[in-house]
DNA sequence: GCAGACCGGAACGATCCGTTCCAGTGGTAG
DNA sequence: CTACCACTGGAACGGATCGTTCCGGTCTGC
């Protein structure tokens, strides 16, 4: 029975090592200085099994961090195998914002000492993001005067919307989105703007009190 | 002497009222979860004498969150003035962009149990923004599908953008209000997009350890 | 020259959080 | 079957942080 489909303890150690990082990515991404005892439980695991895993709070963060980096650079490299140009640049934008890749390095940035690996995959996915503006100046579509680094604001911009509900967030992106590239193109955008449009009192939880 | 500006011990009182507000608004801004002692480290005063004007952290925060609301209000105001109705929207946005007000309001919301007062400001402004959309509508030059609600997201997507110079948040925001703008309108800005673009390295901070 | 308004900052108590530690549990090798 | 041990949940601990209080000192207005 070696080979079969891990069973026992060995089963839940397996499944915790990803029910274990994807709490952290909830926890961090709605909170940057979450208690480390909040991912445990959102996980539904001790503190043990996190501490088993990772030598403290800055390499669970690092990890993380240089997780969504890494899909950061996936994305980007997705997209350039997308023939037309300005597809290829709003299509990467999109998925960035809908796996809200930009809280996970951004915010997260600044929290543990960087490794030198992370360092390079950084510059790395400088060049790619250069790569899709370039090629978005070339289809004429985007703004001359639009540089690189404006995709951060871009980005930043989206990251901002941020509701209760983890979908209703993604749909409201996905409007913000659609402004953004609106604003950065030089043709005006034919179709509506998508999603249910904010609503009334959508925004009143603010209000409620916090922590 | 009696009529004369204050002097001594007096006026000392006097100018710390204003000078702990500033602080307390410059350090909330950028951390709305500053320990109280920041505030007062900042203003270059005691911890007394921020106990001696406020009951508490709380009632600071009230006291700043209230008035980013009636600015707010008196900056609608103002815009409704304006002829122009694509003008006096636009314009609106960009003095509250301008003022930070979006942060002062919606970020600090929920730390502090609200007034009864502030509600019925909160609803006022409300009002004082449809009026803003409605117009911005009779312009013709704002896409039809666009809501009030719409503005927090807009508000939100500048307020986002942030770096360690105030003037330089300032100059990038306008610069995000601007694409933001062109996405709202019906018709393609002309103008180039306002401020130096954001350059290569200017975000390097955020991986800078922080706290 | 004195009463008191006002100040700076140390001291205190509560809370929070990262990390360590330990007893329990169940798969597994022999 | 049994002894072992990898793995776990969660209590306990020690340090840090922060809101608030308190006290001794300073200057003003009378």
């Amino acid at each position: 029975m070696s080979t079969k489909p891990l069973a026992g303890r060995r089963a839940q150690a397996a499944r915790n090592d990803e029910v274990i990082l994807e709490a952290a990515r909830a926890v961090f991404l709605d909170d940057p200085k979450a208690p480390i005892a909040a991912v445990a439980d959102r996980a539904g695991v001790g503190i043990s099994a996190l501490y088993r895993r990772y030598a403290g709070k800055e390499a669970l963060l690092r990890q993380l961090c240089h997780d969504g980096l890494r899909r950061y650079i996936a994305v980007a490299e997705e997209a350039l195998a997308e023939p037309d140009d300005w597809a290829a640049f709003a299509g990467f934008l999109a998925r960035v914002v809908d796996a809200d890749v930009h809280s996970l390095t951004v915010h997260l940035a600044g929290t543990f000492t960087p490794t030198e690996e992370m360092g390079r995959d950084a510059v790395r996915a400088g060049e790619l993001a250069s790569a899709l503006v370039d090629r978005a100046h070339a289809s004429g579509r985007l703004r001359a005067d639009v540089v690189v680094q404006d995709l951060g604001l871009v980005l930043e911009g989206c990251a901002a919307v941020r509701v209760p509900d983890g979908e209703r967030t993604r749909e409201l992106r996905r409007r913000q989105l659609a402004v953004l590239l609106g604003g950065l193109s030089t043709v005006s955008e034919a179709g509506e703007l998508p999603g249910p449009a904010p609503a009334a009192g959508e925004f009143d939880w603010r209000w409620r009190r916090r922590e």
